[in-house]
DNA sequence: CGGGATTAG
DNA sequence: TTTTCTAATCCCG
């Protein structure tokens, strides 16, 4: 019988690659992509990373170099990367019997497929993904999911590898050449205070990790790092989540572009703010039986801090925007609009349930609910956008002065019919 | 069980 | 002046 192999696809510096994609320009120049509000750098080209661009840079440190590298910079456009992401995942998912979607840029996908002809396959998947989508990608095949992730890193290291990488048929010398000299912090699952922790036990690099006793990690550090170490020695420990699971939290927080110091400022975010969670949440088909509301100030300077949130459980589990709305006004009576200058607020709704699990008695019904108050919202928001109307502070056609700067935003190429890409034909 | 810490992308 | 956002999971009190 053929053991399952594990196959990591993962997009190359995908947001600049889904830029590339409808604007051919970009192609080989060094371009970065901007965090929300323009904040700082969160994907780069290689061009960019030859050029000593850094991930995480700040945009306003990063911004007069730009200009004499010749460094091109977009703000971030999720509505395409989730579009193309989900172009990619459906062509995946047809692809091997056990898919799962692990990030908007990485899956892995399961299949018994002999070691011999997994490059083959890997190639393959590659293919099809550039000729129906125009994006690159990395695949590294291992043995298990960890093993996987350190083929797929691999594979974007040495470009020799033309982007596919199969753990168990690299040499052997080269294998555990690569396991005695990346730190442990190399693997998937430790990060800096886990590796920092490690190497107080002596345990450098992933050859140390793999030799570590079980049982003994297991006890000193967590079940979790115990299952990473089985898993660069080639035993399965991690499951692959097929299913995909419904989430058990929502989170809708920003920045703003400039901070908001009274209280009606305030009172339209929170109100813009929360209908947009309500929006995923019915996206999601759930409802949620509690929101928190927060909002705080700069971490940065000196000037007063002030974090407050308020957490409230609702009467009855529900998504309804205007319910959701009034809740998170609550927040205004712990705000300090003499004092603090806000950089940011956020909704929080968690204790999340389908729907249709918990169809509420019609006592505890929320008498407008039943007006579809959010099925109009929703259909209205969905054909003309989302500043088209809101409820209370949310309608606003114009972007308030706080909203998120994006100065550098591509058109929606596959999602909104005003922005389509043209081409001409010579 | 709630909240903070850690990790990841 | 300016430094992302979201989610899961683990750990501790």
């Amino acid at each position: 019988m053929t053991k399952n192999l594990v196959f990591l696809v993962d997009i190359n510096t995908c947001y600049v690659s889904c830029e590339r994609v409808f604007d051919p320009s970009l192609r080989g120049k060094p371009v970065v992509v901007l965090s929300n509000n323009d904040g700082c750098v969160i994907a780069l080209s290689k061009e960019a990373k030859a050029l000593g661009v850094r991930m995480g840079e700040p945009w306003f440190q990063l911004e007069p170099r730009a200009k004499v590298l010749g460094v091109i910079a977009r703000s971030s456009n999720y509505e395409l990367y989730g579009n193309l992401s989900d172009r990619v995942m459906n062509i995946l998912r047809s692809q091997a019997a056990l898919f799962e979607q692990y990030s908007i840029d990485e899956a892995f996908l399961t299949a018994p497929i002999p070691l011999h002809r997994a490059r083959a396959f890997a190639r393959s998947i590659k293919d099809i993904l550039a000729r129906r989508v125009g994006l690159p990608v990395c695949v590294g095949v291992g043995s298990t999911k960890t093993l996987a992730k350190l083929a797929n890193r691999t594979a974007k290291k040495i470009d020799a590898l033309g982007g596919v990488c199969v753990w168990e048929a690299l040499p052997a010398e080269r294998r555990n050449a690569l396991l005695s000299t990346l730190p442990t912090g190399e693997v998937w699952g430790v990060g800096r205070r886990l590796s920092a922790r490690l190497a107080a036990k002596g345990i450098h690099s992933i050859a140390d990790l793999a030799a570590a006793d079980p049982a003994t990690l297991r006890k000193q550090f967590s079940v979790v790092l115990m299952r990473t170490a089985l898993e660069v020695r080639g035993t399965p420990a991690i499951e692959l989540e097929t299913e995909r699971k419904l989430r058990d939290q929502l989170i809708y927080s920003r920045m703003f572009s400039t901070p908001i110091e009274t209280r009606e400022d305030m009172r339209q975010a929170l109100s813009i703010y929360a209908q947009r969670a309500s929006r995923r949440l019915q996206a999601d088909r759930q409802v949620a039986s509690q929101l928190t509301a927060f909002c705080g100030t700069s971490y940065f300077g000196d000037r007063t801090q002030h974090h407050p949130g308020i957490r409230l459980t609702l009467p009855a589990p529900t998504a309804d925007p205007a319910v959701l709305t009034r809740a998170a006004l609550g927040l205004l009576d712990h705000a300090d609009f003499g004092v603090a200058r806000y950089a940011r607020a956020g909704i929080m709704l968690t204790d999340l349930r389908p729907a249709d699990s918990a169809v509420p008695l019609d006592f505890f019904a929320y008498p407008h609910e039943q007006r579809n108050i959010a099925a109009l919202l929703e259909q209205v928001q969905a054909a003309h956008g989302e500043g088209s109307l809101g409820l209370g502070y949310a309608g606003l056609a114009q972007p308030a002065h706080w909203e998120m700067r994006r100065d550098m935003l591509s058109p929606r190429a596959t999602t909104h019919w005003q922005e389509l890409a043209t081409a001409r034909v010579l």
